[in-house]
DNA sequence: ATCTAGCACTTAGAGGTTTTGAGTGCTAAA
DNA sequence: TTTAGCACTCAAAACCTCTAAGTGCTAGAT
C-alpha cells in the first residue's frame, strides 16, 4: 500500500475513533492537512474499499474502517508513542504508594482503566517458577487451620482448612517445623512431591488432619493457584455504546469467572511485547466487534500478563503506549529494581 | 391510608417495577385481581397522588410511584418475604465452597449481585474488635520484610516493608518474637499503644529498621486499615437503563475508591436490620435516583455491612430477602456456628 | 353513600411522509 | 494524474397525522 492510501487510511481511522461516525472525503481533506482535493480522497478510498481495509455503511454515507483496516495501521505504528509525562509521573505515583501484592495489583488495575476507559484484565505474578519463601499454620480455632504461603515474588497464598477434629498445639507445630524444612527455597511446582512422603510417616491417630493439611498446601501450590486475575473498570463498560455492551456483558460476566480471561490472556504471546487481537482475529464470537490489547510483564522469573478488553473502534496508539507503560512499570515495582 | 388504596399503591408499584412503564387503572383492575371497577380505582388514584404517593409523568399517561409512594410500601413491609429454598440453596453451596476470607467477600460480593441484579458492595469484618491470632515477619529478600497478621475473625493483613538498610537475621527473630508476644490475643485497637514503648529498647542501629517496620504494623491495626470493601457486578449497571447509570457512573468511580461506599454504609443503621434509603433520602444528589439496601452482619464480636445499589425503581421486596439472606448466612460462615 | 358505566377530552408516541444534506461515482477538463 | 462539476442516493431529521391508552367528570345503579 502506497503512502499516500495509507495517510487516508489513518487520517479515517483516527477521525472514526474519536467522533464514531463514518468519515466522508470533504471533512477529511478539512481536518488533516491533506494536500489533495476531495476527490482525489474519494479515489483513494473506493480503492481503499475494493481492498477491504474501510467499508461503506450504505451508499451515500462515509467510510468505516474494518478490522482489515485496523489492523494494518497497527502494524505500521511500527514504534509505540510515548505516554506523556504528566501519565508515566501518574503510574509511578500510584504504584509506589501500595503495600502490598494486592494492594499493587487493585492499583494496577484500576490504572489501567482510567488510561485506556476501557475493562482491564491483570494476572498475578505466577507461582510455578516462583519459591516458596515462607509456610506457617496458625491455629484460628483449634479445629481450624490457616496456611500462609509466601513466594519469593511476594505473593502470598492463604487457605483455611476445617479439621473434623482438633489437632493438639504440639503435632501442629511439629508438622509446621517438617513442612517448613522441607518445602522452603523450593519451587512451588515441586511441592506436591516433595510432601507426598508425609502421609505415611505421620502419627495414625492424626494422619487425617495431617493429610487435609498437606493437600490444601498441594492445591495452593498447583497450576491451577495460578489462574488468579483483577479485573477493573467494568463501569467503563456502561460509557461505551450499549449496543457493544451488550455484546460484551456475557462476557464481563466470566471475566469475573477469570477462566476465560485467562485463556485470552494465555492465547497472546509470550513475550513481553504488546500484542492487538481485533475484533474477527478474537475466536470467540461475541468478542467478534471487540478488540484486545495485552502484553506480558516479567517480575522476577515469572512472566504473566495484563490487558485491556474494548471495542474494535479505539485509540490504539494511545491504548498501546499505556498497557506497555503499565507492563513495564509493574515488572519495575515487582522485581524490585 | 386505608386498606384498599394501599393495595392500589402495591399494585402500581409491582406493576411499574416489572413492565417499567406508567400504570393506568385499567390494566391495573385486569391484571390484579381488584374487585372493583377502574373508575373506582381511577378516584383512588386522583387521592393517591394528592397524597404525592404517586404522580403522571403527562396528563393522558398513567401514574408512577413517588419516592414517597415507594417509602410507604416498604414500611408496609412488615415481614421480609423469605427465599425461593433454590435461592437459599444456592448461597449455602457458593458460601461453604469458599477457601479464606477474600474467597468468601468475593463469592459473596458476586451473589450478592446476581440475585438482586444490582451493584453490590460488602465490607470486610471489621478489625477493630478483633484480636491478633498471628503475627510473623518473613523476609522475602533481606531488606525487605513482609508483614502478617491474622485476626482470630479470619481476616488475614499483609504489608512489605523496604529497609535502607538491611536487618540481620538475629534481630529480625527477636524483633518477631518481642512482637508475638507482646500482641498475640490483644485487639487490634490496642495494638498501637503495647508497641510505642519498643522503640525505646532497641539496639541503636537497628533502630530505624525496627521502627518502620512497627510503624506498618501500627498501620496496619489502626481503624484506617477497616475501610475495606469489595465491589461486585459493576456489569450491572450496563444493564439498566443508561439515564439510571449515567447518573451513577461517578458514584461507581467513587464507590472504586470505597471512601464512598463506607459513607454510605456508615449511614445506615448499625443494627443487622435490613435498612432502605429511597431516592432523595439520599444525600449525595447524583443519588437521588438510586436506592440502597443495606444490613448488618455479625462475624463473632465484629459488626459490618453490605448492601446493594440501584434505582429506585427496584423490586424491594426481593431485594431486600436477598440482602438480608446473604447477611445472614455470611454472619453464620464467618462465625463458624 | 358508594360504585360504575359512559363519554368527552388529552396527549405521547407510533406510523407515515417530506426534506435535507452529507456523501458518493463518474465525466471531462486542467 | 488531479480536480471541478454534477447527477444521484439514502439515512436521518423534521414534520404531520392518527391512534390508543389514559384521564376526570357526570349521572345513573346498587
Amino acid at each position: 500500500m502506497d503512502e499516500r492510501k495509507f495517510a487516508v487510511l489513518k487520517a479515517i481511522i483516527e477521525d472514526y475513533v474519536t467522533t464514531q461516525e463514518p468519515i466522508g472525503s470533504k471533512s477529511l481533506v478539512e481536518r488533516h492537512s491533506l494536500k489533495v482535493s476531495p476527490a482525489t480522497v474519494r479515489n483513494e478510498m473506493a480503492v481503499l474499499e475494493d481492498e477491504g481495509y474501510i467499508v461503506q455503511p450504505h451508499t451515500s454515507a462515509g467510510r468505516i474502517p474494518t478490522d482489515k483496516g485496523y489492523r494494518t495501521f497497527v502494524n505500521r505504528l511500527n514504534e509505540v508513542r510515548a505516554l506523556s509525562s504528566a501519565e508515566s509521573k501518574a503510574i509511578t505515583q500510584v504504584l509506589q504508594g501500595a503495600v502490598d501484592l494486592d494492594d499493587v495489583m487493585q492499583k494496577t488495575v484500576k490504572l489501567l482503566a482510567q488510561l485506556t476507559g476501557q475493562v482491564s484484565v491483570v494476572q498475578y505474578p505466577t507461582l510455578s517458577n516462583s519459591v516458596v519463601k515462607h509456610i506457617d499454620l496458625i491455629a484460628v480455632t483449634d479445629s481450624r487451620i490457616m496456611i500462609v504461603l509466601v513466594a519469593n515474588s511476594g505473593r502470598l497464598e492463604q487457605a483455611t482448612v476445617e479439621l473434623s477434629k482438633p489437632l493438639t498445639l504440639e503435632s501442629l507445630d511439629s508438622l509446621r517445623v517438617k513442612l517448613k524444612s522441607t518445602i522452603t527455597d523450593k519451587k512451588f511446582s515441586e511441592v506436591a512431591k516433595l510432601t507426598s512422603v508425609f502421609s505415611k510417616t505421620a502419627n495414625p491417630t492424626e494422619i487425617k488432619a495431617i493429610e487435609s493439611i498437606v493437600d490444601k498446601v498441594n492445591f495452593l501450590t498447583k497450576e491451577s493457584a495460578d489462574q488468579k486475575v483483577m479485573v477493573g473498570g467494568a463501569g467503563n463498560l456502561a460509557r461505551l455504546e450499549p449496543a457493544f455492551s451488550k455484546n460484551l456483558l456475557p462476557v464481563l460476566d466470566e471475566i469475573e469467572e477469570n477462566v476465560v480471561v485467562l485463556k485470552l490472556l494465555g492465547e497472546m504471546a509470550s513475550t513481553d511485547d504488546i500484542f492487538v487481537r481485533i475484533g474477527h482475529e478474537n475466536k470467540a464470537s461475541n468478542l467478534h466487534s471487540a478488540s484486545i490489547v495485552a502484553s506480558g510483564y516479567t517480575s522476577g522469573d515469572s512472566l504473566s500478563k495484563l490487558g485491556i478488553v474494548g471495542p474494535t473502534r479505539m485509540d490504539y496508539p494511545g491504548t498501546m503506549a499505556a498497557v506497555g507503560a503499565v507492563a513495564r512499570y509493574l515488572g519495575r515495582i515487582l522485581g524490585n529494581n
